[in-house]
DNA sequence: AGCTAGATCTACT
DNA sequence: GTAGATCTAGCTA
C-alpha cells in the first residue's frame, strides 16, 4: 500500500486515465477514513479539448489545472461537486475526472451522507462520490501525492485484467462528445 | 445586477 | 428514457 509519486501524473491523460482504475480514493477525516475503488475515469486534454474546463483559459474557478500534476481540481456543476487530478506539466492544463467509485471504507458514513441504503447509489457518479466521500471545494488543489493530505490516492497492488478495461465516449458533454476519452472496468 | 450554460442527480414512466 | 430541479462561475454592462 504506497501513495501514487507524482511522477505518475505527469504523464499524457491519456495514459493515466486507466492507469487509475484500480487505485484508491482516501479521504481521512481526522482519522475516520472514507474511500473507494476507481472503476470509472475521464481524461480531459490541454488546449485541443473544447469539453476541458481549461479550454477557455485560466480563471478562478479552473487556475488548479495550470498548476503542478498530483493536485486536486474540484468544482461545482448543476448543484454537485466534481473531482479531477491534474496531470502533465504546468500550465498544461490536463486532467482525469474521477467518475465512479466501489465504496471501501466508511461505508456507513456514505449512507449517511448520501442519504441512500443501497451501496450501489453511494458512489457510481461524480458527483455522488464527491458527496459520499465529503469532497467540497475546500480541497481545491490539495495535493493528492503527500502522505500528510487529507486526500490521497493509493496503490493497494490490486491489478485489473487489462482485458476488463473498456473505452468508450465521455458522458454529459455538449461539446467534444465523439471523443473516447472515457475508461471503466467492464 | 442580470443572464446563461453547465464534466449532474433523482424520480418517474 | 426523459423531465425537472437547482447553484455557481463567468461574462456583459
Amino acid at each position: 500500500m504506497h501513495i501514487l509519486p507524482r511522477s505518475f501524473y505527469q504523464r499524457d491523460p491519456l495514459t493515466v486515465a486507466p492507469d487509475l482504475l484500480g487505485k484508491i480514493l482516501l479521504h481521512n477525516l481526522d482519522g475516520v477514513i472514507l474511500s473507494g475503488r476507481i472503476v470509472e475515469t475521464e481524461a480531459y486534454l490541454a488546449f485541443i479539448d473544447q469539453a476541458s474546463h481549461s479550454y477557455n483559459g485560466k480563471t478562478a474557478r479552473n487556475s488548479s489545472l495550470f498548476g503542478e500534476a498530483g493536485h486536486a481540481y474540484v468544482h461545482s456543476i448543476h448543484k454537485q461537486n466534481c473531482i479531477d487530478i491534474v496531470t502533465e506539466l504546468v500550465n498544461i492544463p490536463s486532467s482525469i475526472l474521477i467518475r465512479s467509485l466501489i465504496p471501501l471504507k466508511g461505508i456507513e458514513l456514505m449512507k449517511t451522507l448520501r442519504n441512500k441504503k443501497d451501496i450501489k447509489l453511494l458512489t457510481n457518479g461524480p458527483g455522488k462520490l464527491c458527496q459520499a466521500l465529503s469532497i467540497s471545494k475546500d480541497l481545491d488543489s490539495i495535493d493528492v501525492t503527500k502522505s500528510s493530505s487529507e486526500l490521497t490516492i493509493l496503490d493497494d497492488g490490486f491489478r485489473i485484467n487489462p482485458a476488463q478495461i473498456k473505452r468508450s465516449k465521455r458522458v454529459g458533454l455538449s461539446k467534444a462528445k465523439e471523443s473516447k476519452y472515457r475508461f471503466f472496468i467492464a
